[in-house]
DNA sequence: TAGATTGTTAATCGATTAACAATC
DNA sequence: TAGATTGTTAATCGATTAACAATC
């Protein structure tokens, strides 16, 4: 499996997704898939499906398809899912404690290890088995585990500092929920979860259906 | 101001973006702005943002620039905040309880009006102000108050029949934290907001980097 | 072998960027 | 008027779709 340069992130982003119906398949015990099967179950063009594999060397065989299996196997490996990935959380609120609250763990590998927050009122609060930690905590958690995801899910304003210390700490990328514009080494990819955004998205299509 | 038939997503993607800039400005007291430092501002080339606006018709004036406060304003409309907007909340989990926490009203005129679950575990909790209610309540609260967005934040097992209860209720769009692929009439707009794609897309560019 | 289905090239489509005339 | 900056057209770039030869 060759792994090119540059994958445009369209396809990236659409790896996950045939990840899901691969796995739905192979729960249903199927062997192989072609490419206008996964296209039927994605909304995905065939011919789309097999640029987006061959991206990484094709998986397929003519005549046959795709092998379930194997094609899974490959997806989950290119999307790092491979082998068990470390996050820890900065920001102890609404939204860090539903992200400690996931089943990340069971689904894909990924391990929560600590919450942490920088407000007396947080600190120590018990959070899904964990104890909310303070900065000197996650500084020392960094030390100790090395961690693949630094999560951000503080307000806008301390959104820096805590990429700052997770970056310091070795974090491989950060995953921020707040609309905070990070400053980051190279090196370091950020991806960006503006659930306002995404909420704003859905009000304009709404409006436009009306005045349509 | 005409609103054309289609905008494409990718420009409607990015108004959030200039509004939360131009918010930024209108803060500081400026009155102009030019395409070229909404474009330092935002990482957009001015070329870009100058034809993402004409796609409303154009908001600007030769030699002079675009109005902060017009433009934030244009905008606004455009995303449907210029007016309140009703929202419930299905599922109390520790997501839709973030979601419900939220400070939607304050920052854009978003206003919750509840939270639903069926398992008889959440139901009569308090969450942020509210007593989770049951399916029939969330029935009852829809017929009452008509909601504009109907939020999903149940597993993905529960979300279909989420979705039929909120779109039977007339709900005007969806707003999916589930994997599931919702079956939705006509003229009713789901969008997905899916973390377990983007956690998995991060953990792919930080998995790039390593072997790149 | 015949049929199926991929891998891959070519054609199309759409989005971004560049250029510049219009005009404030 | 001169300078600035938009609105808008043209050029470029990238992503999707179509087509078909390769081959299992």
């Amino acid at each position: 499996m060759k792994r090119p340069l540059t994958i445009s992130s369209a396809v990236i982003k659409r790896l996950p997704r045939y990840r899901r119906f691969l796995r739905d398949l192979l729960r249903d015990g199927a062997d192989r898939v072609s490419s206008a099967r996964l296209g039927e179950l994605t909304g995905y063009t065939p011919s789309q499906i097999r640029q987006d594999f061959n991206n990484f060397g094709g998986f397929g065989q003519q005549g046959y398809g795709y092998n379930v299996r194997d094609l899974y196997d490959s997806i989950t490996a290119i999307l790092g899912l491979d082998a068990e990935r470390h996050m820890v959380i900065v920001g102890a609120g609404n939204l860090g404690r539903a992200l400690a609250h996931f089943p990340w763990e069971q689904r894909d590998g990924v391990v929560v290890d600590g919450i942490f927050d920088n407000s007396p009122d947080a600190i120590g609060q018990n959070i899904g088995g964990f104890t909310v930690g303070d900065i000197d905590g996650l500084r020392a958690i960094l030390k100790k585990l090395p961690q693949d995801v630094g999560v951000i899910a503080t307000n806008r304003q301390g959104a820096q500092e805590a990429c700052a210390v997770l970056v310091e700490g070795g974090v491989k990328g950060i995953w921020n929920f707040t609309t905070a514009d990070l400053l980051l080494p190279d090196g370091v990819p950020a991806q960006n979860v503006h659930l306002n955004d995404s909420l704003h998205e859905l009000l304009y299509r709404i409006a436009g259906g009306e005045q349509a």
